[in-house]
DNA sequence: TTATTTTATGTGAGTACTTACTTACTTTAT
DNA sequence: ATAAAGTAAGTAAGTACTCACATAAAATAA
């Protein structure tokens, strides 16, 4: 990657993430890059092919951060790990993490394929810890995941601290 | 309203749900109602106004469906009825739903203020419940409503009674 | 009622501007 | 000397929106 193509990559995932991809132009994510608009289409070949290259960097930073909850076995470090994710995500990641979201509605750029191992170690976790509807159970900790870390991306104001603490005690950890 | 109108309104609804505002034009919208671009201005000045009137029939649309939950004085009934919200909605209904979630994300159209009540009466329904953080219990369970409406709204296969049923055993109710 | 004026509804062709993308060319690195 | 990186000025096809004009409906006058 040389300098320009990662001042690209940086300038289309702030406006991406920010004003959506529909409302951005090339024009703009050169302008702002301070290229040609010219390169990124030597580069990325189309607005769409600049989009999925700085979706594969995001879904694997996304991907690392969940990894650790994949292999823990003890189900309740397990689902602490797993509180803790939206938790950890950085300020410097949240244009990510917008991106991801935004592109959820925006393009039915969907990844229930993705998240499914994810939602399986939920699944064990809850089966060990003797829950009767573990699938169930899993479903609605994800949905909580979601909502906890849209909100925290969304800048809403939520004491993390506190509402962790909530969580840990709900599911008793 | 003229036939005009509501055949514009129609179009625009289902275009702005579906592909999202930005990638709708009101060329689109147009072709699809069967009129002449000029008379989307001409009743609604411009495609912002358009959304801006669509929108208000969403808002008013989705209060109606939260009413009954602000006025229940039975906790345990108003969790039941909050539970139920989601899965009350008619899929001629999914594209108010799908427009409210997508501006959420596309345009930053958000209403905290809107559903501001129902984390009231939501919190209030925990306090009397004996729950200890009847605030952040009301938070999450607005993520299971955000979470459940996503699903349906985008047609992911859920057992709707059997997940009804968990979460009533969950808040036993 | 009828005739006439006013108002609201509707159209189609235009506007200036932006869009994603191309092409011919120059600069830099290998 | 060759290939890769980079640019500036295009392109055709949209974009939101306007305007001059036509038609239909409603209000008023005879």
């Amino acid at each position: 990657m040389t300098e320009k193509q990662e001042k690209i990559v940086k300038a289309a995932l702030t406006l991406f993430a920010n004003e959506g991809y529909n409302a951005t132009s090339t024009s703009k994510v050169a302008k702002k890059a301070g290229v040609s608009e010219g390169l990124i289409f030597r580069h990325y070949s189309s607005k769409e092919g600049l989009l999925e290259a700085i979706m594969q960097t995001a879904e694997a930073r996304i991907e690392q951060l969940f990894t650790p909850i994949l292999w823990e076995k003890d189900p309740k470090v397990l689902l602490r790990k797993a509180i803790n994710v939206p938790f950890e995500v950085e300020k410097a990641e949240f244009d990510f993490w917008k991106l991801l979201f935004k592109l959820k509605w925006e393009k039915a750029y969907d990844n229930p394929e993705k998240m499914k191992p994810v939602l399986e170690a939920l699944t064990r976790a809850f089966t060990q810890l003797g829950y009767a509807t573990p699938a169930y159970e899993a479903t609605l900790f994800e949905f909580y995941l979601d909502g906890i870390a849209a909100a925290l991306i969304k800048e809403q104001v939520i004491d993390q601290v506190a509402f962790r603490a909530f969580m840990y005690k709900k599911y008793q950890l």
